[in-house]
DNA sequence: TAGATTGTTAATCGATTAACAATC
DNA sequence: TAGATTGTTAATCGATTAACAATC
């Protein structure tokens, strides 16, 4: 029962596969080989047939990969055949953003409740989406399927929130908030998404392209 | 005049050294050697030494790093030591969240405008942040400096739009829409931000562990 | 000076790419 | 069957870690 461990590196990618095969889907196209993928998605072919050989032979030799048949495994390697519920918590600006995205929906994730400290709020939804107060987080937990929570709080709070989900039996958090979660249990997945880290990123890169402009030109 | 290039792995770190050293400042530390800076951030003391001498020397044999004047150098790096004009395309939930996020302005970024095709919200303020109506963009981006654009509205506008601000002059787009923009001209900074990428490698680690839990306990 | 810790070179590890035999 | 294209092994490349001489 030994499963081999598979990269992040290559889980980052699987994503973007299924975005681009669902496109192929849309423009009725049935088959595709590693080679012509990889021109539309400018990596190469090697690295395709390596990062699906991960999971599976998916093709077959002399014709390629049936789309949908390869969209669909993907999906499911992704966890997509399955509904996942989601909390937020912090029901402001980006809290609400993610409650009003549909498109999480599509893909089976469908977020059940938001959470918020501030009375104002209480009662109050987004997209049929009802916000809670905090104090009712447990209770909440233990009476409905509660699959990942998404922190949008300020990062003073999240860490004290972090455990109390951990504790509450939640095993999945997505992180907005601008810290490195410390979970004592190590049974948790953490995906951070840090916007500030990402803008900063794209700040340096403006920089060395602004001066290999005046430079290079 | 050969700048060797850094690779992206490095850049994507930075910002993470810049908040662990932001947090140093505000708990009085003065001074910090690779080693214990290796333990608070889970990382190796190694890695910490080769990143920060892709830029130069910033440390001191026997003593470490300064603190503040490494948090500043490396700010320097990022390119936060300039303020950066962005602009939002996009006013819906996403665009406005962006723009009501008071963090981005403490690292110089400056929100000075939304954009959005809905008549319904032409004139509106967001934290005193403007809506323009597209068709003014070109206008807009010749009477201001605008640095970045962020792109938060639906994928299918997104190629058509980011073209358009090319041709504006802007060279660098913060991508929030689920498309890896196609742009012709190569001298364009792209960052994306896949949000449905981010949940889906999330459902796939959670798939993993879960199954982990189940076989291994 | 002795001790500490960097900057940097060398060794290792992992990820990507290339090559090709297997096979549809 | 001949041609195409996979699955997979081998080669290369790049990134991380270890080691240590330089030096504060």
């Amino acid at each position: 029962m030994e499963e081999k461990e598979i990269s992040q590196a290559v889980i980052r990618r699987m994503p973007r596969y299924y975005r681009y095969l669902g496109e192929l889907i849309d423009d009725g196209v049935e088959r595709i080989s590693s080679n012509d993928l990889s021109k539309r998605m400018n990596v190469t072919a090697s690295q395709i047939r390596q990062d699906l050989n991960n999971f599976g032979g998916f093709g077959q030799q002399g014709y390629g990969y049936n789309v949908k048949y390869l969209y669909e495994e993907i999906g499911k390697i992704l966890g997509l055949n399955e509904k996942h519920n989601i909390i937020v918590i912090g029901a402001g600006n980006l809290g609400q953003a993610l409650a009003n995205y549909v498109k999480f929906e599509k893909l089976g994730f469908m977020i059940i409740g938001l959470f918020d400290v501030n009375p104002a709020l209480d009662g109050v939804t987004v997209r049929g989406i009802k916000i809670h107060m905090l104090e009712e987080l447990e209770q909440f937990c233990a009476e409905n399927q509660v699959d990942i929570a998404a922190l949008t709080m300020p990062k003073a709070k999240a860490d004290a929130i972090a455990n109390r989900l951990v504790d509450a039996g939640i095993h999945a958090i997505w992180n907005f908030a601008h810290v490195d979660l410390e979970l004592l249990d190590k049974d948790v997945v953490v995906e951070n998404v840090h916007l500030s880290d990402s803008l900063m990123q794209l700040s340096y890169n403006v920089a060395r392209n602004k001066k290999a402009r005046e430079s290079g030109s």
